[in-house]
DNA sequence: CCCTATTTAATTGTGTATAATTAAATAAAA
DNA sequence: TTTTATTTAATTATACACAATTAAATAGGG
């Protein structure tokens, strides 16, 4: 018992150093986003339109792993700041597609040193980060596959 | 130009990986949590409750790195499920103190299994996910030394 | 063609997160 | 001792997250 009691100390849940270092993340990214006038969250989704230019809800859920719940309300909040547009499908009154405004493309320019000033605060080499990267995208690919199911 | 718009690639984002994995991984928990009665933070109260047996709000929110605004009404949700007692100190009347209920401390025995029924969702090996929390210790603290700045 | 199943967003309800403010209590300085 | 600064929770407001449900539209089978 004692055993399993010590597989629930804090300090040995994996979990627990991804849960509170993606916070902290997010704190460090606050000031940068402030600039651009975005969230987080809202942050990815550009990620996203810039490499896109138009993605459906649905297809936008897919890559950033969030449902309707969650983008819904943060597109329309981003709609109500002009940085994107939301237009309902013709072929497919289902399907909502969101695209880009002018001022949304141009955050991209703004965005572009972000990544570096991160990086900056991490105390770590360029190729440890991309080390860790790798290792939790295998780890995402397998709990999303199980979470699926 | 180009080279920095690669590094906003959703692929090349270290912190997107560590964001999404996180989420997942509450998923994962979440059928296991459900038979305790728990949200996932809520399980993180109790990993440090089963630890410490009592602790102040302050100091939980230490262990955790979350603040009073998401532990105060977390706790009083926990309180009403009769699993912890808030108390105010009588030496410092600003302090709560937080301990356990016998609900609270029985349900260490079924929560003992968890730890190895979500390692066996990985597919990874032990050492390469001790690995991977080291690591993302590191990286937690030197962000968190940042943000405390 | 009609019925059923599926797909897709939106909505609703609950539970975090966090910044900013408030309020109470303690400690420290003048 | 009176004032000032600090500490600690609680509160408030905003923004995610996500399960579950709803509603509309499309697709598929008979």
């Amino acid at each position: 018992m004692e055993q399993l009691y010590k597989q629930l100390q804090l300090e040995n849940q994996l979990c627990f150093s991804i849960y509170a270092t993606s916070r902290e993340i997010t704190k460090v990214y606050k000031p940068l986003l402030d600039k651009l006038g975005v969230t987080y969250p809202q942050y990815l989704a550009l990620l996203v339109l810039w490499e896109h230019e138009t993605l459906s809800v649905k297809k936008m859920g897919e890559l950033l792993y969030l449902d309707s719940g969650t983008l819904t309300p943060m597109l329309k909040r981003m709609q109500d700041q002009e940085l994107v547009i939301r237009q309902r499908s013709h072929e497919d009154e289902r399907v909502v597609f969101i695209s880009l405004t002018e001022k949304g493309k141009n955050l991209r320019d703004k965005a572009c040193h972000i990544p570096e000033e991160v990086f900056s605060m991490t105390n770590k080499s360029q190729g440890e980060l991309e080390k860790l990267k790798e290792t939790l995208q295998e780890l995402l690919q397998s709990l999303h596959t199980y979470n699926q199911k």
